[in-house]
DNA sequence: GTCCTCCATGATATAACATAACATTTGCGC
DNA sequence: GCGCAAATGTTATGTTATATCATGGAGGAC
């Protein structure tokens, strides 16, 4: 387990601790999934895992951590790859921008919040309360981009 | 038929002219079931209504239809919904950022690109080229959040 | 300690969303 | 008419997600 996925799960751990949440080993299971891996995993391709290592594998096992993790800000859904990544910035609150490489498929997550940019200007001209933003780009990450 | 409905099939079916595309029977009545309902149909819905219309209804039809209207930016798709809208702006090059109402579900589009509102400022810090963004907040409109 | 409650998990089934693959038809330039 | 390309017809299947009810396990009230 690579060192930051270990400090992420701590974390991870200590919030629970704190907010009486119950990080049970299949969602601290899922979650080091998702931090292993670094990048998008469907909810299937999270239940293979699942199952190699040793948990059982029917659809609401992986759903219902992935619930948990999204709930609680520890990883977020890909509403464009219906998928899910670890969270970068966990324990923060946040909105986050995820950038997804159509070539490699990478996301990286970053903050969407700053002086320049809110969602919520658009909105707020439009009389609209935003509760939750999701914001997801699709193009080239820089290291796909320098290769073309 | 509203009138606005019929504005916007109108214009469509220029840009098609004008553009050498085919706006065929069943892509015309999907965009005029998207402009007329107002609101986010998922694939399935738009199936129903094309039986209805006297339309063959295999799922292939409707996600073909979608496909063309959704490239040539007469409608969009939301990705928290798995549905379609219609385009408010049609014929306009634009970005769209969408306001869904988590109480109602109406889905109001608004213009993303102005001078205090970039994907792309955000991106750039990222070394990511984008290509396409994706703008969708959740919450509550003003009809309902003026109800509550 | 035991009973109770709450929440998590186990298990089965099915709903909802989307596409693959191949056959057939249609429009159009030649 | 012929041949091509694009659209549509048709069947089947793949992928994503949830409903529902049964079972188990931790922690508090008594």
């Amino acid at each position: 387990m690579g060192i930051a996925v270990g400090k992420s799960i701590k974390e991870a751990e200590k919030y629970c601790k704190e907010n009486d949440l119950k990080f049970t080993p299949v969602r601290r299971k899922v979650l080091e999934i998702l931090l292993q891996k670094n990048k998008a995993l469907g909810a299937y391709e999270i239940l293979d895992l699942l199952r190699e290592a040793g948990f059982k594998n029917q659809p609401p096992v992986a759903y219902r951590a992935l619930d948990f993790l999204v709930k609680n800000e520890f990883a977020h859904k890909i509403e464009q790859l219906n998928s899910f990544v670890g969270c970068m910035h966990p324990g923060k609150d946040h909105s986050p921008a995820f950038m997804i490489c159509r070539n490699c498929d990478f996301v990286s997550e970053e903050e969407a919040i700053n002086p320049n940019f809110s969602v919520s200007k658009i909105a707020s001209k439009a009389g609209f309360k935003v509760e939750k933003a999701v914001i997801e780009a699709r193009g080239l990450c820089h290291s796909c981009a320098s290769m073309a």
